[in-house]
DNA sequence: TCCGATACTTTGGAGTTGACAGTATAAACA
DNA sequence: TGTTTATACTGTCAACTCCAAAGTATCGGA
């Protein structure tokens, strides 16, 4: 890094919006799953997880779909049936991060 | 769970370590923070975010190292003075998360 | 009439984080 | 002698976030 101007505070603690979303639990994961198996429905990325609750996975998927990294599409049917997939943006950070968790899971096994 | 699908329930959730340490709050940016000016002190770490509690950063870096992502040097000296660097591991993660922070930083200046 | 299917909420308790104050040490200063 | 300074944390308690489990809404089918 730069001597003159060496500490911007700014510069490690983008912590404004998305990185404060990522820092979430399953937040990266969710975004990645669903960049893996898009179109994607609610139940199919619960049973993907296994381990995380409804409520946790709902409140990601909300996050997310704020920050638009995902799009919701929900169609007038019952049983209701809603599919998300990653917008263009989601779609960039997922490219960036799937190394991120490649080299965790790899490390791991 | 065993459909003979593609899913791996595994596979999206490696909740097991890193990834759940990594999705604690300044754990990223603790990481490439440390990359970016290694060797680098507690007090510099604490100023180069600003808004980062003390408590917070200190269990940030005890978790960092304890996954074996960083390496903490202690000298013998009054006023006390420690040193962080990356580990090995912690390096091949940084490298992976660079991209991913810059994204971000691009995308919400 | 009751059940099943789906995508969520709600609730109450447990775990995580934050702000702020405090600890320990010794050299430098008054 | 006594106070200040510097550093790297730790302690405390309130606020926030997360979890498991149960509940909600809807309508077609048995």
């Amino acid at each position: 890094m730069s001597e003159s101007t060496d500490l911007d505070p700014q510069c490690y603690c983008p912590t404004s919006g998305i990185i404060d979303l990522l820092s979430r639990k399953y937040a990266m994961q969710t975004l990645c799953a669903v960049g893996a198996l898009e179109p994607v429905r609610y139940g199919e990325l619960e049973t993907a997880f296994g381990d995380v609750s409804s409520s946790t996975l709902s409140a990601r998927l909300e996050d997310l779909t704020g920050a638009g990294l995902l799009e919701r599409e929900q169609y007038d049917e019952i049983p209701p049936r809603v599919e998300y997939r990653l917008s263009d943006d989601g779609e960039e950070l997922c490219e960036r991060l799937e190394p991120v968790l490649a080299w965790v899971r790899e490390r791991e096994s």
